[in-house]
DNA sequence: CTAGTATCTATAGTCACTATAGAGTCAAGA
DNA sequence: TCTTGACTCTATAGTGACTATAGATACTAG
């Protein structure tokens, strides 16, 4: 199976593949007579797992650990449990902090409907001073805080 | 003042001012003779819009289209509620998915509380097979799925 | 033989900063 | 005056997890 088969059997994209194989994660193919990457079921399990993974937010450096657990599976797997239990508290922190973030968004947007000029815009203004929206709020009114994980558009990179 | 002054006042580190001139967000400063920035009471105000606008995850160009509103109010602020409008859905759709992604790494947790070899581990198959943890879920079991956003640890970038 | 598709490598771009290198400026103390 | 140290300057590269592009080569169908 080359690259292209590959990828249409996972749902991964060719150049993401490239890129995992570049990364270690995925191991060097055999090639083609032409230098084409040929790869087995092994490797589409591989990738599969990796996918998994990645949708359960694991990032490459961490699958990468998994992965060798798995080609080398001696020894207690308590630290893989470990590690999504790790993970879950960081999204529950995640989930927190986008819920306050969300309470501060809707009391913005209740300062202003719409309809004024600029410097008549409740929002404007309060985005200007912090004033009603977060004054109140210690949490908030920290400016040095570090900003959320905000994307573009839709949820995470590119919706769910 | 200089850069550190304001550095200081805002809690916002010198390189991100410099940052923000760089992208059109703060305007150039005046200099001293020694070539150093020099700011003011206009640039103090400015920065802090811009962070507050930062701390409700408004990005960069957002915040320039809402500092040009604010540097010339005519027309509108519409608009404005529509920008926040639209950030909280934004929003909502990320705390949706994490929430769906924290259901799905509980159940990954379940499948093994640790103390096994590693081909033994519960999670390991699991995260193998999209076994018993994904496979009734359509959304889940759509490998191709974009993955979420995870940073390396806390919330954000680094912590509320 | 040709056209079109798939693949290859290498490099740069994304975003919102952060880090580093190497040089210049300034204020205070000896 | 000299030195020390803190502060500032510019320019460039690095972060993470890919994505996009350019230009070359390989393969397939007609």
């Amino acid at each position: 199976m080359k690259i292209g088969g590959l990828a249409k059997k996972t749902g991964c994209k060719v150049v993401t593949i490239r890129y995992y194989e570049k990364e270690g994660l995925l191991p060097e193919p055999e090639r083609t007579e032409g230098n084409y990457r040929l790869y087995g079921k092994n490797d589409l399990e591989r990738l599969q797992f990796i996918m998994h993974c990645r949708k359960h937010g694991l990032k490459p450096v961490e699958i990468k650990k998994l992965l060798a657990f798995k080609d080398h599976p001696q020894g207690d797997c308590t630290w893989v449990s470990e590690l999504i239990s790790a993970h879950i508290k960081n999204i529950d922190a995640q989930i927190d902090s986008l819920e306050h973030l969300k309470q501060h968004l809707n009391q913005l947007r209740q300062c202003c409907a719409g309809g004024h000029s600029g410097d008549r815009c409740g929002i404007m203004h309060s985005l200007n001073s912090l004033g009603q929206c977060c004054a109140s709020c210690a949490r908030c009114s920290d400016l040095s805080a570090t900003p959320q994980c905000i994307h573009s558009t839709g949820p995470g990179r590119g919706g769910a």
